[in-house]
DNA sequence: AGCATTATTCAACTGTGTTGAATAAAACCC
DNA sequence: GGGTTTTATTCAACACAGTTGAATAATGCT
């Protein structure tokens, strides 16, 4: 396509680190399946077939060039070290911190990748469900951590994956007043006997 | 492909119904993307052409296929009638009785299609915020309503659209029982002052 | 009966992700 | 420092996806 004369280039460019660069951002600005690799290889002046080389797949490319978490598990361990009163703050500032990072207000993506959905499920499900529940440590500990992350789960999809504007507009300061209510009761509020 | 003779066949089989039935069930059990065109019309013994004739386009056979609401109008209705202190079971019940019933647990789908997100996006942060707040008129009407859309669009994110385990394996009452604080406290607490 | 409409198959097109072969620079070895 | 292996790249091609246009046959209307 591009007469680059074929074989290694001159120098030691690392072509690798540049297509994840504007991968990064075509899948931020036009989401999963709006992104093709040879849109990509095009922004990156590259051939098509140095993405698989380099990245395995799309899929793979998707996740090593945008490598999303959650939550920073550092902002993680400290939110879970203070005291239990603002306890539902630090977890909102957390969740925030990293994700108005990675995913600019203006770049609504609206994530639509597997192995994301995957990835997603598992943290919440998992480590961070059981990191707030022995935190939590009283009775109906588990419930109640179950209960947090399904509201710092409604957190992450209405405001980064399928932003509404009424909480993607919101400012970090916003959403702790916002989701604070219904994150501290759902931590500490007793749930209803059956 | 299936020699089938050319040309409108005998009778009026609602072919159309049988495509949209068996497209349903691919889309549950394999997801957007996962569920091709040519695969569905297979399934219901049909050239993939008569699809795109029908439906549009795939994602015309999609929506139309799975026409998923997020709650039920009438329920929204009913629940938006009666007291204050019941709402949020009311609100709880009238998701979880759509969505059990349309998405049965053993078939996790991961939402991945763009008009889907759409019209959840547009119904949560129009109709159902606005309903709610109009509901709760007090001050910070339209903020906690805000806050209720959050954690209603948190479940059903976290047991629907990209369902955790934790979350996906309560039964209606238990989740009455998780949200319900949180819930409540989005729609009747005070959200702390700037 | 005749004509427009509708439902269907078939063949083809474009675009997508991926793979295998060819090629040239770099890195390693003795 | 020359020879070999490894690495980075382009090119050509594949298989599959969704969609479209033409051909065809049954239905519905007048």
């Amino acid at each position: 396509m591009l007469n680059k004369t074929r074989g290694r280039p001159r120098g030691n460019p690392d072509t690798r680190a540049r297509i994840a660069k504007v991968a990064r951002e075509l899948f931020l600005k036009h989401g999963y399946p709006g992104t093709t690799v040879r849109a990509v290889a095009a922004a990156a002046g590259v051939d098509s077939a140095l993405i698989s080389y380099h990245f395995g797949s799309k899929q793979g490319l998707f996740s090593q060039s945008l490598n999303l978490l959650c939550v920073d598990p550092t902002a993680l361990d400290q939110a879970l070290r203070g005291d239990q009163a603002g306890l539902a703050d630090r977890l909102l500032d957390s969740v925030t911190d990293l994700w108005d990072a990675t995913v600019p207000a203006e770049n609504q993506m609206a994530v639509q990748d597997d192995d994301t959905m995957r990835a997603l499920r598992d943290y919440l499900d998992g480590e961070l469900r059981l990191r707030i529940a022995e935190f939590l440590d009283g009775p109906d500990a588990t419930q109640r951590a179950t209960a947090a992350v399904g509201v710092l789960g409604g957190l992450i999809f209405t405001r980064y994956l399928n932003p509404i504007r009424s909480i993607g507009g919101l400012s970090p300061a916003d959403v702790r007043r916002v989701f604070g209510p219904a994150l501290r009761a759902a931590l500490h509020g007793r749930p209803r006997r059956a």
